[in-house]
Parts: C-alpha cells; structure tokens; sequence
DNA sequence: ACGTTTTAGTTGTTCGGGACAACGAATCAG
DNA sequence: CTGATTCGTTGTCCCGAACAACTAAAACGT
C-alpha cells in the first residue's frame, strides 16, 4: 500500500480533496477495474463522497465509468449493483525507457501499467550519452505516434544501471555504460525539443517499484528486488515506500564486502559480493566470454543442469543474501535480471547458502521467488515512477501534462 | 521529519483534524518552546486554526500558554511578539525502560523528551525473565511514586538488546540475556497490575529514534545509529522513518557477511562483522577478561591510546561501515554502545577502512558522529516510541490515559 | 514623544468538502 | 409479485480551515 510521506505541515482541505482524489486513483490503477461500492469499502468514506471522487475523474477523462452489467453470471449477493469505474482508453500515459549495457526499451504506457507500444534498439556501438539519446529520442517518437492526440502525456521514466542522484537524476555513475557524471534527462528532452517531467533512476530501484506495485509483491510492504544485468544492485521496498538513502544510492548491495580474500573490484574495494556474482564471475563460470555478458540470460537459459562452478556461485548468491536478508528483513527476494535464469539452476543452492547463514528469525519469514513481470519489471517501474505524480495530484498533473503528442514530438 | 503513513483509505474530515492537532504538539515536543507565529509558518495553517489547535492542546492541560514575554532583549524584528507554546508542567508522560545486559534503567519521560525523574538497578544475577520484570516493575513505581497525580501517563516504552517481533512485542531472541521468546510486555504489566499502551523493541532502533528526534541527526532523514552493548546491531532511519522489516528485525548488521574465514558466530554463521568488532572481540584485543565485557566503555575509557590489536578493529569497523553505507547511503551513522568509547581511540582508522572500502558516490554523503544524547539515546528512544501514539491522536490518547497513577501503582 | 509600520491575536463570516438522510433504482430471494 | 438488500442520487448539515476586519503590542522613524 502507497500512502503519502507528507511532512511536518498541515493538512488543509484543499490537500485532503487531492488526496482522496489522488488515492482513488491509485486504486483503480492498481486494479484496472473495480465497482464505487468496493471503492468506498477501501477508503472508507462515505458513497457520495466517492461519487464525487469518480466523477471528477471522469470529467478529468482520466476514468469512465461502465454500466453495472458486468460479466454475467457472476452476480453474487442482493442489491443493486454499483457502477465500475475504469480507466478511459484515452487517458493519461507516460514513456517508460529502459536503458542496459547493450540495448534500450522504449514503451507508451497507460495507467494500470498497460503497455500501449513498445519499441527496442541496440545501443552497442554508441558510447556517447547523446548518441544514446538520440537513439532513445527516435524510440519515443515511434512509439507515440500512434497514440491519441486526445490523450495528455504526463511524464517519461528512464530506468539506468548505475548511481543516480536522487535531487536531479544526474547519472553519478554508471560503469557498464562508462558514464560519469552525465545528465541524460536533459539530453533527452533536448533532443526531443519538449520540456515535460522526466524521472531517471536506478534500474533496480524501479525494478522493485514495479514489483511492488503490479509483481510478485503485490500487498507486500518489505521487499527486495535483486538486479544481475552486468553490475550487481538491488531495489529495496521497506514499509511500503522505496529506500532512497540521501542520494539516492541506498541498495548498493553489489558492494558488500563479501570475501576479502576475493578479487578486486571496480569500485576500488576488494572481495565484493559482485566480484563473486557479477556477470563477469557468471560468465566465467559457464564459459562465457567476456564480450557477451550482456547475453548471459540466453546462455544461462541454454544449460539444462548446472556445472560445478555454477553451483559454487549459487552459495555465494544465497550466502550475499543472507546479509542482506538480516539487514532489510524483507518479506520476499525477487530475483530479476540474469538471477532470474540462473535461480532454477541453483536454486538448492542458493536457499541452503541463505538458511545457513542468515539469522532464523529474518530467514524464516522471506520468500525467495522470480519476478511476476518477466523482463519488464524495470520497463513497468519506470512508467510507475513517471506516473507517481499523477496519482499525487491527478488534476495539477493532467493540467500541466501535454497534448497533442503525436504532432508536437513529429519534427 | 516525522509524517503520517496513512495507507490507501481516504481522508475525512476528522482525520484533517487529529492530524494537525497531532503535528502541532509533534512540533512543541520536538522544539519544547516555540511561538504561535512560529507554528503557523512551520505548517503552513492560517493565524486562526493554529490559535484553535493549540487552544485544544491547553484545553486537553497538554500544554500552556506563555507570555509574550520572551528573554528580554532577544526581540528581533518590528510586530506584535507572538504567543509562546510550552508544554505543561503535568502534562502526559511516560515510562521508559532500558534494558541490557546486566542492569536496568528507568525513567518518567515527559513530552519534550525531558526526564523527570530516573532509577537505577543492577540485574547481574537475574536470570529469568519474570525476575527482571519483577525489578523493573519496583524501578517503575520508584519513578512513579512523585509524579503529579493530574498528569495521565499514556503508555511504557522498552528497550530490548535482541530481536523483537514488530506484531505484538514478543522478544524472539536476547542472545546476551538469554531469553527465547519471552513475552516480556506481558511480565511487566502482571508485576504492575495495570494494563495500558506498552512498546517493546530493539534497543539500536529506539536510539536511532532517539538520535533522530532529538540528538545528532535532528533534521536529518537517512541515518544509522550503530549499537555496541556485546552484540553488534543498528537502528536505521530511512526517509525519516524506521526501517522495521517484516518481522521489525532489520539493522542486525552484526551478522553480516564480513570474514568468511573469520571465527564462528553464535548465531550459526562464520565470519559474522559481530565476531570481528562485538564485544568479545574487543575485551580480547585490549586484554579484559570475558566476563567484563559488559563494562568495556569503562575500560575503553581508561585508555589514552589505542594499542595495535585495537587499531586493527577499528579498521575492521570502518570497512564493516562501507558496507552498512553502500547498503543504505545514510547521511550520518552515529556510533554508540561501546564504539562511542572506541571512536576517539582508533578514530583515522575508523575513517581509512571507511573511505577505502565504500563507493565514492556513498561515502562522500556520510558523517561519522557519536551520540549527542550520551548514554540515553537509547532510554529517550523507548519515552519516544511510547509517546508516538499521542503526537498521532492527542485526543484519544489522552482520553485513554491512566490518571493517578502514583496512587494506582502503589500497592 | 508621537505617529507609522509591522506583526500577531481575536472574532465573525465564508466556503469547501465529507457525512448523513431520504428517496428512487436495480437486483435477488422467496 | 413482494420484501429485502444494496447502491446511485440529491439535498442538507456540519466541521473545520481560510479569510477579512479589527485590535493589540512591539520596533522604527521623525
């Protein structure tokens, strides 16, 4: 469950109005489909008042409202049946982009995560960051000129491997894509020549956003999602909201001293858990070369069994896990990314290196499991994060979105 | 920052209410004096609804208005002098309790964090739990015994070194005390014969609260507060809030991964941080015998510089730290326990192994302090943690308040 | 010393929005 | 076909925050 993390100030009427209308929003984002009546149990206010809430939204065309004939012979219980609210077909959307080592993923999303379009790119030879704009910039504009004109585009997300500064989305670093410093949501709002909001964060991040909110961790409040991509990182949901950190960073758990007898790392340490399960140490162990660790899941899905060295790295997963199963305590792991092909490898593995390390009591309660959203999960958080504000301010937020998108991205 | 986790119910208008009611006192406890004029800036209310919120608050006796008299002489700018706010002399207050390893101290907490009154007792031949309930209940009524008969005391705080379920209290496991599963709210209440609001939790996670509210990272929203007591855990503050997990065991950072071919861990593992930096190790490292490990800050303080061993721990500390740092970027780690002894000791050490095994992006957002609440962090952590319910509905907290207590307690 | 300016408390009024009650509509059970 | 149940709709009520007007208390300027 969203709540707001709203701060020391007070509450005036004007945000209690927001927040009911933002909040009814969200569920019927979450659910896609569901009766006032069942609205005004979750909320708990009063009929009239979500009738109010639905038809504001209605008249914001961000919802439409179905007649209470829904699926036949499902009809249980007495009583007049309430009216479903959905979402319109036309209604808001945003650009999800998510960018790996190798290829960008470019997506038109609605609410309730509907994937509208999608377009995919091979970024390899471009090592530019406004090269890799450009490219993403051609995606967007293929990927939204199909889309009503009616319609009002709220925001793009863009999901990244690599530190991503919370306060501006400046891309600290990414060391698989070798970039430092780099603000890439402007060169890709140059490059498409609008001015809209624009959200970059860290792939895991919204990996576990997405997870959380559509994923295998619906309904739960403390989850961690791993991302294996090259780099090692992890999203982390805890009591519901996502950890940030100050900057942004928090979740660096590729970075955890694992073994100080390991190897060194890029990141200047030695023996961290990403120098055991890195992509690099992967590759290796299956006989990978090292040009094609951005292919790891295709050849992970090849083996039918795992070799020895693999199962070696499936203890040192569940042992990393282990650490960061007593340090976050979460509920669920969610394994995405190349983790996500390894895990029914060694899956034995990895359970027993996690049951014989971690404490009992954080242990006992966490599940480990595969994300529910394939490999969309990043993709999906990143329109997840770009909606947020929408759901926060559905009426600033469609007033302040842009229309006529087709025609104004065309040139 | 405190703020409201609301989940995905809706607002009504009574809510608006006992939240802002709830944020006015949250603000006086926080800055224990303060002007109406100032409190209407802080949220942002008009001039006439703080005036009603905080006419509430003296009406419920919690707090009282003071003259516009301030320190003479310290009148900045033109205008009529604002209203002060300060909290009543008998107004609500609560028990706080901590608990180590070998003695119990407890203490009347009012609003405003200041402690009225404080008792002390060794619990060294004390080994199951009813018998410490039993000392910490005469601790309670020792405390009691003069407080002002008006003043409503609104629930017990409890500081625990182990593991305690978020749900209902219950310590899963105290290594250092012993205890499996012991339900110790329930032994306290029995030895006192009443039964109102009480809060057990892990003493790293009350200091960090403490530290939070009111000591070194007041207006600082990601930190960690790092507890030394034998064992090794941490209280996280993320986005301003806890960070509980599941089963509210997250922070057990002494049982990360730091050595895999260091010594065996209590807890089952090998190479756990603990084994390198807990107590044990350190009583080792500067010669004193094990079964003072619980006055290792008394020893530490003796030294007046760090010998080899201990300087290699410290090292060890502060590559231990990386971890936590890379794990959550907070923005101040506050060291406590023993480590606040040790700090001075092998501080550049601390800070070397710190800096050379973190990232950059992390470790340049960190601060290293110590406490500023000295030894009580973790005591005004358990009066915080009772106190929340009254900063969240002052009304119905107070309403449900014991009155007369010192009267009630007495038998 | 006195008026001006600035800021705040107080009071009465307005207004937004959620609650509530009454009524009609739609469905099911018998 | 009738009663029960549940829901949508409408009108009203009421709470509480905003607002405006007035008063009070201080600093500042001449």
């Amino acid at each position: 469950m969203r709540a707001p993390r709203r701060v020391g100030t007070g509450t005036n009427q004007e945000a209690v109005r927001r927040h009911n209308l933002g909040t009814v929003l969200r569920h019927v984002h979450r659910s896609g489909q569901l009766s006032r009546a069942e609205l005004t149990r979750r909320m708990g206010l009063n009929r009239s008042t979500i009738a109010a809430l639905t038809g504001e939204l209605e008249t914001l065309g961000i919802t439409e409202r179905t007649g209470p004939a829904q699926e036949p012979g499902e009809r249980q219980g007495a009583g007049r049946p309430s009216t479903g609210v959905r979402l319109a077909e036309t209604g808001p959307y945003v650009i999800a982009v998510d960018l790996t080592v190798d290829h960008a993923t470019v997506a038109r999303v609605g609410l309730g995560g509907r994937i509208q379009q999608r377009a995919h790119a091979t970024t390899a030879g471009l090592a530019e960051a406004w090269q890799v704009g450009a490219a993403v910039a051609t995606l967007i504009r293929q990927v939204v000129a199909d889309a009503a004109p009616a319609a009002p585009l709220v925001g793009i997300g863009i999901a990244v491997p690599g530190l991503v500064r919370r306060s501006d989305g400046l891309i600290r670093l990414a060391p698989n894509l070798e970039w430092h410093d780099v603000s890439f949501s402007s060169v890709v709002l140059a490059a498409l020549g609008v001015d809209i909001p624009i959200v970059v964060a860290n792939d895991a991040d919204l990996g576990a956003l997405a997870e959380h909110e559509r994923g295998a961790g619906v309904g739960i409040d403390d989850l961690v999602y791993i991302s294996g991509q090259v780099g090692v990182g992890a999203g982390i949901i805890a009591g519901g909201h996502p950890l940030e950190g100050v900057g942004g960073y928090a979740g660096e758990i590729g970075h955890l001293r694992f073994d100080p007898s390991g190897r060194p790392c890029h990141c200047g340490s030695v023996g961290c858990w990403e120098t055991a399960v890195g992509g690099h140490a992967i590759a290796e162990a299956i006989g990978c070369s090292a040009e094609k660790v951005a292919q790891l899941p295709e050849h992970l899905m090849a083996l039918t069994s795992a070799p020895p060295e693999l199962r070696l790295i499936g203890s040192d997963i569940g042992r990393g896990l282990a650490s960061i199963v007593n340090a976050f305590n979460p509920q669920l792991v969610v394994l995405g990314g190349y983790f996500s092909s390894l895990f029914p490898l060694v899956r034995d593995d990895i359970m027993s290196g996690l049951s014989g390390a971690a404490m009992t009591a954080t242990v006992e309660s966490v599940t480990v499991s595969l994300p529910c959203l394939g490999d969309d999960s990043v993709l999906l958080g990143a329109a997840e994060a770009a909606l947020e504000p929408l759901l926060v301010d559905p009426v600033g937020s469609v007033g302040a979105a842009l229309l006529d998108v087709p025609a104004r991205l065309a040139g």
